[in-house]
DNA sequence: GAATGTGAATTTATTCACAGCA
DNA sequence: TGCTGTGAATAAATTCACATTC
């Protein structure tokens, strides 16, 4: 019955609600109470069609001739991104960055909660940081069958992400973040998005590179 | 000169071209020494004519009926990115990520030298992580001046990102990375590509929310 | 025979431009 | 009058399909 009316929304979309919530926030936070596409475009760098096109993905919940109230806008946005509830995460892989992340705040504010660490090497094992706790990765598929996990944190090294995800997948995690530098197959219905440092420096490079000739 | 025969090349393709060079060293390293798109399309998952396509930008690099050879394929793309030469990176904000991203070793391996940090605390100022010394960003100017910084990562608060973003482009910095959730303007020139944590995970949000209906 | 390189076809995303409503 | 919501137009990216070459 929820996808009574649902259009299919553009992959693009997704991030860039992200975007405009960011920034109705911070407008909120302001005192602003009613904003146009207009404004939004501009603050954020974007054009207004695009904005209002991303939005008729949801509905319609703007005023013609006014623009859209922030609160109402915020709370649309929230729901869209299925943030009205709490995700439990798991960070596998307590090396330099997993680490930073697991004590890194922002991230519980938005309704991720970080459940747990996994790490194969035993001098991590047992050390705490931040909410989570490091578990051997022996443990995942026993944890997972106890406690949900939503989304899957990866910062093990490149050449172990592969089985990692793989046991993820099988242990029922559906959603993963990947900040392991290869490209991981997956089964339909598993969503993996990618950060790839690497490859975000390596494009700097190439336009460094053009500039400069 | 340089520019003679140069395509436009799609934005897309830039970050494809880094995932390419990837598992070709990959492959290098396990001693193959020829493959086909087809090949390389089901390792990465991608369509062949888009690998095709891509390499297509930068020239004729193929031989029909045979495929590519792994050694002259990473040698153009390597070049195509610019990677044949080092570039000087500095990392604004030496918190929880900046930090974990200077004692990351990957990083160097590439030809991405670290040449600084700064922070505007005092009680980091002067530690050292990695191959950086944390200086106060009073000095950014007079550093840029001194020592070509090619790469700002900016690692700053959000509330401070834009404010950060310009002293580095006032001080001649051409490429930025940037994983403060704001979008920041810059002029025409300077490339910005931004690493988007929340996004990321409110994309993860989304999809989770739409499976479980 | 096998795989490249690339125009043409298709699909996806963005932007225009304007009717419709407060 | 001002701004939304959206078809239509445009632009960009992907994929097809095949002539070409080894």
């Amino acid at each position: 019955m929820r996808n009574v009316d649902r259009k299919d929304v553009p992959a693009v979309t997704v991030p860039r609600l992200a975007l405009y919530l960011r920034k109705l926030r911070e407008l909120r936070a302001r005192g602003v109470d009613r904003v146009s596409s207009k404004d939004l475009a501009e603050a954020i760098d974007l054009n207004a069609a695009q904005i209002r096109k991303d939005f008729s993905y949801f509905g319609e919940f703007g005023t013609r001739g006014v623009g859209y109230e922030v609160d109402s806008l915020i709370d649309v946005i929230t729901h869209s991104l299925g943030l009205h509830r709490t995700w439990n995460v798991a960070i596998i892989g307590a090396g330099l960055l997993g680490t930073a992340l697991a004590r890194y705040r922002g991230f519980g504010e938005q309704g991720f909660h970080l459940v747990a660490m996994f790490d194969s090497s035993a001098t991590v094992i047992g050390a705490s940081y931040g909410e989570g706790r490091v578990r051997s990765v022996a443990e995942l598929e026993e944890f997972c069958a106890e406690e949900r996990v939503d989304i899957a944190v990866v910062t093990v090294p490149a050449s172990e992400a592969q089985a990692t995800i793989e046991r993820l997948v099988a242990a029922g995690v559906r959603a993963i973040l990947n900040f392991a530098p290869v490209r991981v197959h997956t089964p339909d219905g598993v969503l993996v998005r990618q950060v790839d440092l690497s490859s975000e420096l390596m494009a700097l490079s190439f336009h460094l590179d053009r500039e400069s000739d």
